[in-house]
DNA sequence: CTTTAAAATGAACGATGGTTCATATGAATC
DNA sequence: GATTCATATGAACCATCGTTCATTTTAAAG
């Protein structure tokens, strides 16, 4: 019990306090990502936890900060897991390829309200790093399965920084579609994207 | 003489308006797609423009009509250009899709300062209908030089919905990535996409 | 029961910015 | 010069939040 009083820590504090920074934070994503960052207000946020305004303020520095917060808590595992998947490579290219895609698909799916407040007002200055940051790993990992793939033979010799940058755009650009339209299955949007990357549209061979 | 006293419309007035409306919704569209929508003030608008505040409410209902006029303005003449283009494709309709994609890109090159309106804070809900209207009407297009092709055999048979989506999807994505990373050229990009959609990655015959 | 301090409260503050309106200007007409 | 009316002005109005802070509540410790 002596806890409770010394360490402020969520997951540690027994019951002190009335709401979980964890519930704030869900109830913040569920905001932001239905009526966007601006028009989200703070007390709406507090009403829709259960908590004043006061308090949001005796937890989060400001707005900004606990939008950073959330975004950090929705990506904590992502970046590694693609990482782990990428490793995979070195089998088979092809098959990591589509599996980073369904991966991609899937990770978008579950964390569609977070992607929200990315899509819409998307030069909210302070989320700008990590947007950019996004953009690098994913973009580099991609290469490098293409260029696993080269070198196993099935891929075929191409530049691999262009293509990895249109696939990583055909990729986002498929999930934005989705989240913007809400047109199409996300398992049939990444087969035939998959489908598109792997085959193109043209007749014959090469 | 008599007209500008009869005819408030722009082009019609002769020089009893200080400014033009169309210096009017340039001024606004450069400011919105540099500082975003919300972020863009009436009193900034009218400064640059050289008018007073009030004078904008005479010319634009509110900040939103404003904004959609920029828009109108600026798309005015796109839907006929790319319905004209695609007709080429009972010839070629491998090369009508290349030529698609690049018209694509010129043309958000040339407007980028609108996308960028798009882009940002995307579900503006005044945006929204025509957003789906520009979705609507590109994806059947792409659709339309798709089956061209299958028929004519250019095209490998496949289902053209699905196809359609994803090729517009890469395309947009494409161009958001360019809009905000600002990476590679508009050409190599849009060259390197074609020849991702064309062909694919993977090595051999289909 | 008293003390203590973390946690919670919400009215009040202050800055911002879209919109309005009473007033002014100026060019055309008589 | 007087009249008229489109055009222009910008201070003032009003609503909207993000943020603060003096005060209260809560519950563990003594």
């Amino acid at each position: 019990m002596i806890q409770s009083r010394m360490v402020p820590w969520d997951h540690l504090t027994i019951m002190k306090r009335k709401v979980s920074n964890s519930k704030v934070l869900n109830v913040a994503l569920k905001l932001f990502s239905s009526k966007g960052y601006s028009e989200t207000k703070m007390v709406d946020i507090a009403r829709d936890a259960g908590l004043s305004v006061g308090s949001l303020y005796l937890r989060f520095k400001n707005k900004e900060e606990l939008c950073l917060d959330i975004i950090k808590d929705q990506t904590k595992d992502y970046f590694q897991r693609a990482e782990d998947l990428a490793k995979k490579a070195d089998t088979d290219a092809l098959k990591t390829l589509e599996d980073y895609i369904s991966f991609s698909f899937d990770c978008s799916m579950k964390k569609q309200q977070m992607l929200h407040i990315f899509y819409r007002e998307y030069r909210l200055p302070f989320i700008q790093p990590m947007r950019s940051h996004f953009f690098k790993t994913q973009q580099k990992l991609i290469e490098s399965i293409l260029k696993k793939g080269i070198k196993s033979k099935s891929i075929r010799p191409l530049n691999t920084k262009d293509a990895a940058i249109s696939i990583f755009a055909s990729i986002r650009g498929t999930i934005m579609i989705k989240l913007i339209y809400g047109v199409g299955s996300p398992s049939v949007l990444s087969k035939s994207l998959f489908d598109l990357i792997c085959h193109g549209v043209r007749k014959g061979k090469p």
